[in-house]
DNA sequence: GCCGTTTTCGGCCCGACTGTTTTCAGTCG
């Protein structure tokens, strides 16, 4: 069967080659929207039984239904396959090296043979593209440091890097007296799982003071371009660019600088459509300008409630802004507990006693030791009679304790047989149980669902921690069809956890927002090994919040009595 | 390629920075 992702990826493919091959640049945008629509579906292509029903979804018409229609129904699509043909193997990986695009690579191509990033490379340091009309000297130089460049950062930043990053950039320029407003922008703001660069924006009537302060940031390694209003650097090997507006300015700035690209172009053709014109210095009817200075005044000039960042992905969000259909989004203060902790009864660093110390500095009201059960060969997984134990421990805590519950818990391995790794007659006696797959992670999609299936059945499992088990940028999730286990989770009244750990997140957002159309409660959890850690809850709400989800969404938005109500008996 | 609160045909976001071909194309976001 095709993924969608692989379905996404030929069609980014295309539109790379018809990029290269000079070709109509509405088509072009045509395919990378298609491919978005495809990436953001949580349901298989495969079940779309005809081209009809494709073309239903945004961005998709009658020829690219025909096309996605071919290749899940015969696993290829000629049209791709001749396109990929006429050019050499290597020539599209050129497109990633920063500085060089489309066209460029045509130049190399046609009248070097430049084939690959080696050819390329050998190309410039023997100074053969200087000849070329339209190369000189400091392009072979800057095609050489972009090789360097893409070799050192092929993969996307995980967001939590990038995010940290971003804050102590804001923070250093913050004291700046020429600095009036400073925000992060970009895929950070919108807290996307990866980031591409970071992007900082500040108000200013002093832009070169500004400039000159970033340029000199501690970390910073190179300096990549520098203008009157913008400068991109690398700082601990990720880019980060600055870009510097007047007052007036800064919301339309954050608007533009926050994206995404296609939320953009939306947003713009519907000003368009409404005789207006936006641009990142603002809203303008003809020459006045309407809005600016405020992000929000923005949207509301071109006749839309506010829309969050992290909704910023030009799905269907402006439609809904437009209908004033907008969530109203969970928010971190909604928090008032973790469901998934461990302790160092199992491989957790932390006493029961400080994870209750940090989760009443967090202003919880309750707290859930989920400890691993013996399968999970490392991590000194609880047998029963330890487990015993631990909620001896916990009452005695408890006893301790009055206007804070700490609940016994556990996180109890699903084993590859489909059966849990501890007795239900035990498993009745915890406040909470959490059940997810550690081992043998290779099985088959149907196997893999089967199994997890299994445990979403089990009356006394509550939670399903990290279901599909992935690792951001180092595992892949695991082959399991995620829409079976929401539809069963509906029916059984199973939660699903959105792990909160910033190279999880998992369920993702997309998966968020199924749950929800299915009536899923989903529980944010850290999967917390350390106390440190229970500091990502905001990055599960993020997630949360790209999901569409509202508070009522989350079942740790509830008291201590209505969380237990919630709970299988 | 898609799509419709002017359109089923004729539109389709907009500006900064760089290097080079001295007036603008290419790239990026």
């Amino acid at each position: 069967m095709v993924e969608n992702r692989e379905v996404a990826r030929i069609f980014d493919e295309i539109a790379d080659i018809l990029e290269v091959l000079d070709g109509d640049k509405f088509k072009i945008r045509a395919y990378r929207r298609a491919a978005r629509t495809i990436e953001n579906l949580t349901a298989d292509l495969s079940r779309f039984k005809s081209k009809n029903e494709l073309k239903k979804l945004p961005g998709i018409g009658d020829a690219l239904a025909k096309k996605i229609y071919e290749i899940i129904t015969t696993g290829r699509l000629k049209y791709y396959e001749d396109l990929r043909n006429s050019l050499p193997a290597g020539l599209l990986e050129l497109l990633s090296i920063p500085g060089v695009g489309p066209k460029t690579v045509a130049k190399l191509f046609r009248e070097c043979g430049i084939t690959d990033i080696a050819s390329l490379e050998r190309a410039a340091k023997n100074h053969e593209l200087q000849h070329l009309f339209g190369m000189g000297a400091k392009t072979e130089e800057k095609i050489l440091k972009g090789i360097a460049l893409y070799r050192r950062q092929k993969e996307r930043t995980p967001l939590d890097v990038a995010y940290f990053q971003a804050k102590r950039i804001v923070e250093s320029l913050k004291n700046l007296e020429s600095a009036v407003e400073i925000s992060y922008a970009g895929s950070i703001r919108r807290m996307k799982e990866t980031i591409g660069d970071i992007d900082i924006l500040v108000a200013s009537h002093r832009p070169r003071d500004v400039m000159d302060a970033f340029k000199t940031l501690e970390g910073v390694s190179e300096v990549i371009a520098s203008g009157e209003r913008k400068t991109s650097v690398i700082i601990g090997d990720i880019q980060a660019d600055l870009r510097v507006v007047d007052p007036d300015s800064f919301g339309s700035a954050l608007q533009y600088f926050t994206g995404s690209q296609l939320h953009n172009i939306k947003l713009r053709e519907l000003a368009l459509r409404k005789g207006l014109k936006l641009n990142e210095y603002g809203v303008f009817r003809q020459d006045e300008k309407i809005a600016g200075r405020r992000e929000e005044d923005v949207y509301h000039s071109l006749g839309l409630s506010f829309i969050p960042p992290e909704l910023r992905e030009g799905q269907d969000e402006i439609e809904a802004a437009a209908r004033g259909e907008l969530p109203d989004l969970i928010e971190l203060s909604d928090i008032r507990g973790d469901l998934h902790v461990h302790s160092d009864w199992s491989d957790g660093r932390s006493s029961i006693r400080e994870i209750v110390d940090k989760a009443r500095s967090l202003e919880y009201e309750y707290i859930a030791i989920s400890d691993h059960t013996p399968a999970v060969g490392i991590t000194g997984g609880l047998d029963e009679k330890r487990l015993i134990r631990q909620m001896d421990e916990i009452e005695r805590i408890n006893g301790d304790l009055d206007d804070f519950r700490v609940l016994s818990g556990i996180e109890v391995d699903i084993r590859s047989d489909n059966r849990l790794d501890l007795p239900d007659k035990i498993l009745e006696k915890l406040d909470i149980v959490i059940a997810a797959v550690h081992t043998n992670l290779t099985q088959k999609k149907e196997e893999m669902t089967a199994r997890i299936l299994s445990a979403i059945e089990n009356p006394n499992v509550d939670i399903i921690a990290h279901p599909t088990g992935r690792i951001i940028g180092k595992r892949d999730p695991y082959d399991v069809d995620i829409e079976a286990l929401i539809d069963a989770a509906g029916s059984t009244g199973t939660i699903l956890e959105l792990n909160a750990n910033p190279r999880r997140l998992d369920i993702k957002d997309t998966h968020a927002r199924y749950a929800k159309k299915k009536g899923v409660k989903v529980a944010i959890s850290t999967d917390a090994h350390d106390t440190s850690q229970m500091e990502y809850m905001h990055f599960g709400v993020a997630t949360a919040r790209r999901g569409w989800l509202e508070k009522d969404d989350v079942l740790n938005t509830r008291s201590l009595d209505e969380l237990l109500r919630t709970l299988k008996p």
